[in-house]
DNA sequence: AGGTGTGAATTATTTCACAGCG
DNA sequence: CGCTGTGAAATAATTCACACCT
């Protein structure tokens, strides 16, 4: 998070940012930012505050954000070819290298300069590009299977759309985005406001 | 999150559940789940566990999911379009009502038995359903005037897909769903793993 | 036995407040 | 002065452990 809004100040031409503007602009606290911030070291100047290029640059290497990551997606309906051409990964360094699907009508589509794979190919090819993550967006009732043939190719981390909850061994990161769920927090936040 | 794994156990027939199976379901503690529940009443039944069906009701009324939600989307682009056609959402009670956009070519587009509509009729159109919730799927440089107009038009409460920082009166609810962020926080889980 | 509900203990997180540097 | 870094204090969340119900 901080990240993002380092990346804006300094797009911007701000050269320092002090907890309290960082803090402003993430709706936190300064004291938080500090803390936070603080735990991967001391990367403020007192007096002044933080240099944002130079922190810019800790949080991307701490990040592991030096170099582009290979990801493949899993799941060629609607939500995967939307992730599949989401501008906001290739900005932030995520190279979609293959898009599969296991439905014979969508494999050999066209995919930008590619097409849809078969995710039979998916161990020999995320062996090849050196893949180590995957966005899945396939059927709640195929999700498991499909995680294991990953996990199976090498896949290390999972970024899962997928509404249901999955098992994977833990040497594997994962991650799940629950639409449905985010919204129905949403309507329990509605129903108990305070009326007005 | 217990109402989802909830309904998957009423599916397969279950009656009751101990805090221990929903646990394990949930990835958590017995304890927590314990914790958590007690919070909103005593549903359990000691030496049986939660009766399943009751406790599936009990959080429905809880989060507000007595009835259907209409809701907006805002932003026919790719991944506003594929959120329109989400079955997970209409599967949980919330009812698309419409589809928003200021592109001109998009405006007319025919979307189900609808068309894309533009977001100057957002307001009549919103007060018209009575839609308290909205689904932001624009540009980042365009959501902020966004957010300011649905807010105006009564909206109560925002799932925001756009990889920006929204300001929103406190009577409004904000939840914002970045992609590239997970992503990054999976990175950072990769480059910080032991190696293996 | 089996399993909840809940105070108490523990652990984690956030905030305070201030010494000390530029 | 302004603002960081950081112990100490205050809060919050989680886990323990056990009385008590069925």
């Amino acid at each position: 998070m901080y990240l993002r809004y380092l990346e804006d100040l300094a797009a911007r031409g701000h050269a320092t940012a002090s907890s309290d503007a960082l803090a402003n602009l993430c709706g936190t606290t300064p004291a938080q930012v500090r803390k936070d911030l603080s735990f991967f070291g001391s990367f403020g100047k007192r007096g002044l505050g933080y240099p944002v290029q130079e922190l810019i640059d800790h949080l991307r290497q701490i990040l592991g954000l030096g170099h582009d990551w290979p990801v493949v997606i899993i799941g060629a309906g609607k939500i995967g070819a939307a992730l599949a051409e989401y501008r906001g990964f290739r900005q932030r360094g995520f190279r979609v290298v293959g898009v599969y699907d296991n439905d014979p009508a969508k494999i050999g589509r066209p995919w930008g300069t590619s097409t849809i794979r078969s995710t039979d190919t998916l161990d020999a090819d995320v062996r090849a590009e050196g893949a180590l993550m995957a966005v899945l967006a396939v059927p709640a009732d195929h999700a498991q299977q499909v995680v294991d043939r990953a996990v199976r190719a090498g896949i290390k981390a999972i970024l899962n759309f997928a509404p249901t909850q999955l098992s994977v061994p833990p040497t594997v990161s994962l991650k799940t985005v629950n639409m449905a769920m985010e919204m129905e927090g949403l309507a329990f936040a509605l129903t108990n406001a305070d009326p007005g």
